[in-house]
DNA sequence: GAAGCTTATTTGATCGTTCAAATCTTGCAA
DNA sequence: TTGCAAGATTTGAACGATCAAATAAGCTTC
C-alpha cells in the first residue's frame, strides 16, 4: 500500500546526529564498545534502536576488505537417497554462520575445472572470503588451487592422500565413521546378535574403508577370528538395487546372520528389501528415508561439523594456529530404531 | 607455498592506467559498452584480461545500491522423503541466478515471526534485494510484511487465499499439479488401465486439492460417473506409513484397481509397499527415491520454476509490468518408469 | 593551577566503483 | 575557415562505512 518515498535507510551519520556524537563514535559503539564511555554508548544505542539502524553490508565490506561470506557448492542433485546430508549441513552452516555474522552463498559447478573457474570469479571479485568443500580426494586440483592462491577453505571430509592429511595448510572436519560403525556393531552384539554382517562399498574409497574397519574392529574385540569376519562381509556399489543383490548373496552364504551394518542408507534400504525386514539393518547418514521407513542409522551430526568448520575458518582468518591442529574429527551418533513402523511390513 | 605479498587485487584504475584511459571509460566498457568507441573498447578489454580484473563486488554494490543478491530460506530438514525438491530448486536458482549476475544467499528461521525478523535484518543491512519464499498460505504474515515494506519477492507456490491470487503486488510461480496429475492419469488409462485410483492428502491444502482435481477430471473425461470416482479415491496424511495403510484399505475396497496416482512420492512409497509392487503407482516430485526404487512420478521441473522466478524478479526490479501478469504456471512432466529395478522385487 | 598522562571523541582520508557534469574530439554544414 | 551539435572521454563527487591520526576531555601529581 504505502508506496511513498523509497525511504532511504538510516546511515551512521543519521545515528550520530540523533545521538549528538560523531560518526566514528557510533562505529566504535558497534565494533569496539569498550572504548566508548558508558553514558555515550547508551545514548548511541537508543538512537540506533530509534532509527532501526543497521550497518550497510556492502559499505562495511568495502572498507574492511572482508566479504564476511563463505561459499558452498551445491551439488547437481545430491546423489541418490543420501543427498539430504549436504542439505542438513548447509542448513547448519547457514544457521551457525549467521550467529557469527557470516553469510552463506551458493555456487554450482559441473566439474572440478569449472569449480576452479568459479573460485577465480569469486576471489577476483572479492565476493567471498572462504570456501567450504563438501569432500575431496587425493590430489584434488581444487584444494591445490586454493592453497596455491592462499585462499581460506575447509573441507567436510578428510583428504585421503597420506601427505595431505597432515598438511598444515589443509583444514578439514570429518566424521569418524569408523568409530560410529564400531559402536553400532558393539550395540548389536551387546543385545544378543551372534553374527553381524557388513555390507559396504568396494575397497579404495577412504570413507568406506574406514566404516568397514570399524565393524571389523568390533568383531575382533568380540573374539571373531579373521576368517569368520571375512565371511560376514560383502561388497556392493552404492545403489538400492546393488545393495539388495549383495545382501541376498550374503544371506544365502550366511543364513544365520542376525544383523547387518551397512555403509549407507541406500545400501541399507536394499538390504531391507532383500531380507523383507526380518534382519535388523543399520544404515549410515540417518536420512529422512531411514526415519520414514524406520530403520536404524548412524547420524553424522552435521550441526557439529558445521560449527567445527566455522571454528577452523576463523582460526585461518586470524592466522592463529587453529586450536590443537588444523582438523576436527566429529563422533557420529548411533540412532537405533527398535521397530520401525514399516520394518515388519516390508515382507 | 607462495606465501608472499597479499597480492592486492587490480582495480578499475589499474586497468585504466594500463589501457591509457580513465577510470570511467573502463567502467563504461563494462556497463555501457555502446558508448565507448570500438578501438578503445578493445584496448580496455585486453588490459582487463591481462590483469585478470573483476569489479569489486562490494564496491559496486555500495555505489549502485543494489545487493544483486536474493535470499532463500533453507528449511530445517526438508520434511520427509520429498525434501529434495527444495534442494533441486535451490540448485537451479543458484545456477540460473549466476547467469544473471545474482548471488543466492541462505537464511534460516524457526517460524514466520523469526522469518520476518530475518527480513528486517537483511533489508535494513541492504544485504539483499529480493526474497524467494518456498511456499505461502492464506494470510501469510510474511508476504504481508514484504508487501507492506515494498520488498521484492516471489513465491514458489501460489497464494491460496482468493484475494491474493490476483494481487498485483504478489508475484508467484507455481507448478500446475492439476495438469500433471491429469496427464498421468490419462496416460495410465490410455495404456489400458480400467480403474485408476487416487491417494491424496485430506482436503484443505490447496496443492493437494488441485492434484486430486486433475485426477478427477481425467476420470470424468473418460466417462466415469461421480459415484465411481468417489469410490476410487482415498485420503491419507503425508507419511509412508499412513500411505501404506490407506492404499491397503483402498485395495480391499477396490480389488480390481489396476493403477494408482498419488499426491507425493512419500505416499507412493507407502502404496508400493502395501501392494508389493503389483500395482503401478505414480508419485509426485520425482525424488531420488522414486528414481532409485524405479517408480513413476511427476516431475516439478524446478529448473523452469527457477527461471520463471528470476524473470519475475527482475521485472519487479525494473518496475515494469511483469509480462502477461505477475505469475507463471509451469507444466510438470510425467516420468513414466515401466519396470523399475526393484518394483517387482518389493513383494 | 599548570604540566603530564590517560581516556574519550572527532576529523580527514580511504576502500573501489559509478553517477553527473564538464571537457575534449570529431564530423560536417555553412 | 568557423561554428556547433553529436559523440567520446575525463574529472570530481558520492555511496556508507572504518582506519589512522589529531584533538578534546578527564585525572593525577607536584
Amino acid at each position: 500500500m504505502a508506496g511513498g518515498m523509497p525511504k532511504r535507510l538510516p546511515t551512521v551519520s543519521d545515528v550520530a546526529a540523533l545521538a549528538g556524537v560523531s560518526r566514528q563514535t557510533v562505529s566504535n559503539v558497534l565494533n569496539s564498545p569498550a572504548v566508548v564511555r558508558e553514558g555515550t554508548r547508551e545514548r548511541v544505542h537508543t538512537a540506533i534502536a530509534e532509527l532501526g539502524y543497521r550497518p550497510h553490508t556492502s559499505a562495511r565490506r568495502l572498507r574492511t576488505q572482508r566479504a564476511a561470506t563463505i561459499a558452498v557448492r551445491l551439488d547437481p542433485v545430491g546423489g541418490g537417497i543420501s543427498g539430504a546430508v549436504l542439505d542438513r549441513f548447509l542448513h547448519a552452516l547457514a544457521e551457525r554462520g549467521e550467529e557469527r555474522g557470516l553469510t552463506v552463498m551458493l555456487y554450482t559447478a559441473v566439474d572440478p575445472d569449472d569449480e576452479i573457474r568459479q573460485f577465480r570469479r569469486l576471489v577476483d571479485a572479492a565476493a567471498v572470503d572462504a570456501f567450504v568443500l563438501a569432500s575431496t580426494y587425493h590430489g584434488d586440483p581444487r584444494t591445490e588451487w586454493l592453497i596455491e592462491h592462499d585462499q581460506a577453505f575447509v573441507t567436510f571430509g578428510r583428504p585421503w592422500g597420506i601427505p595431505d592429511l597432515t598438511d598444515p595448510k589443509h583444514f578439514w572436519v570429518d566424521v569418524d565413521g569408523r568409530h560410529g560403525v564400531r559402536e553400532a556393531t558393539e550395540q548389536l552384539l551387546a543385545r544378543g546378535a551372534r553374527s553381524v554382517g557388513f555390507l559396504g562399498w568396494p575397497a579404495g574409497s577412504g570413507t568406506g574403508d574406514e566404516r568397514r574397519a570399524g565393524w571389523a574392529e568390533a568383531l575382533r574385540d568380540a573374539g571373531f577370528d579373521d576368517a569368520r569376519s571375512a565371511a560376514l562381509s560383502i561388497v556392493a556399489e552404492e545403489g538400492v538395487a546393488s545393495g539388495r543383490e549383495a545382501a541376498r548373496a550374503l544371506l544365502e552364504r550366511e543364513p544365520h546372520l542376525d544383523a547387518l551394518v551397512t555403509a549407507s542408507d541406500t545400501l541399507a534400504l536394499g538390504a531391507l528389501i532383500a531380507t523383507g525386514g526380518r534382519v535388523p539393518v543399520v544404515g549410515f547418514d540417518n536420512t529422512p528415508v531411514a526415519e520414514a521407513i524406520g530403520f536404524s542409522s548412524i547420524d553424522q551430526r552435521v550441526d557439529e561439523v558445521a560449527v567445527a568448520a566455522l571454528d577452523l575458518l576463523d582460526a585461518v582468518g586470524r592466522a592463529q594456529s587453529a586450536g590443537p591442529s588444523g582438523h576436527r574429527l566429529i563422533e557420529p551418533r548411533v540412532v537405533m530404531r527398535e521397530s520401525g513402523p514399516l520394518l515388519g511390513l516390508l515382507r
